[in-house]
DNA sequence: CCAATTCCTATCATCGCGATAGGCTTACTT
DNA sequence: AAGTAAGCCTATCGCGATGATAGGAATTGG
């Protein structure tokens, strides 16, 4: 499960990059508009500060801003300065890595060979996107939405499993 | 992170498919060869029995032993199985949808839209891949060890995001 | 009958997570 | 200078999931 607090980290970042034009944005109106408790997503965005996303002004007609570009912004990184490595394993990580205590070896452990592929597809996306684009996969989103033309195509998929469309 | 639920249980379920031809084997003998905590691992066999992907004997003699052919055990079935949906959002999961609160519109919810993707990743490959391919591949990189040869090579995959390779 | 093994229930300790409380600091407005 | 609106920071709390253990009942081979 993707943590609270990444999950209202991203959707700060898209409403702060539609915003980008208002000057500073003031925690409490992010928070009303997006449904997050207003301490939480406090926290949160100092966070997102301090790790160098975001700018603050304090004070009347204070609030937070983008610092860079939503173009430049790596929701892989959003995600891992807030809830940490997304590894599903230890082993996995990178920046947090540590042995796997119950396994003999690493080289020849199934779970890790596993999930090495799971962890490598999920990096994939998520450091392959940046705010800029999921902004716009929204508007297409919301722009298709009356249509029948659901969610983004993609019809040559080949072949995985020749069974079921996977569930869960 | 992958529970140490399902960890066990994909290391117990590659044991078993080695020793297919040598009838019941206890749990002692799981537990002892892959470090598993005995009444731990005892949990999760009666788990995987009870979900049809082993048979058991009581007694002496007895023991566990896998009920189907490896080329049908799908992974994910047994993740599910253990440790429930690995859907990274509750909106996203089928047997246990259940809709974001935080949400207003779930058709063009930022988040949503960006997991959709992880989570269908994730999804072709641990349903894709079957118990006989995962001894398979622990095979191949056991061989492949000595050989500067490690990993499996997958060398056109296409730029994704002209930055370096992902970490964590 | 005995011993080995599965089966089943209950219980525990710990930890991470989501969230809140309370106060301090900065800076704009009047 | 006062007042106030905002960010900044620390501490704490409740809760549930997780990993693990205890103890015993049921089954079955020798
Ligand atoms: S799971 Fe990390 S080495 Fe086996
Ligand atoms: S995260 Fe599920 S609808 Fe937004």
């Amino acid at each position: 499960m993707l943590p609270m607090k990444s999950r209202y980290a991203l959707k700060a970042l898209v409403f702060l990059a539609r915003h980008q034009a208002d000057g500073p944005v003031p925690v409490a109106g992010i928070a009303a508009a997006e449904a997050i408790p207003v301490k939480f997503l406090e926290a949160i965005l100092l966070e997102l500060r301090n790790s160098g996303i975001l700018t603050s002004r304090r004070g009347p007609t204070g609030g937070y801003q983008l610092r860079v570009e939503p173009e430049t912004v790596h929701l892989g990184d959003v995600i891992r300065n807030l809830s940490g490595p997304m590894a599903p394993l230890p082993c996995l990580s990178k920046t947090a890595y540590h042995r796997c205590t119950e396994c003999v070896d690493e080289a020849t452990c199934a779970v890790r060979l596993l999930m090495a592929d799971v962890h490598a597809a999920t990096l994939r996306i998520v450091d392959g996107t940046t705010l800029a684009q999921l902004v716009a996969r929204v508007d297409a989103s919301a722009a298709g939405e009356a249509e029948g033309q659901s969610e983004r195509c993609r019809p040559e998929q080949g072949p995985v499993s020749a069974k079921l469309d996977f569930i869960d």
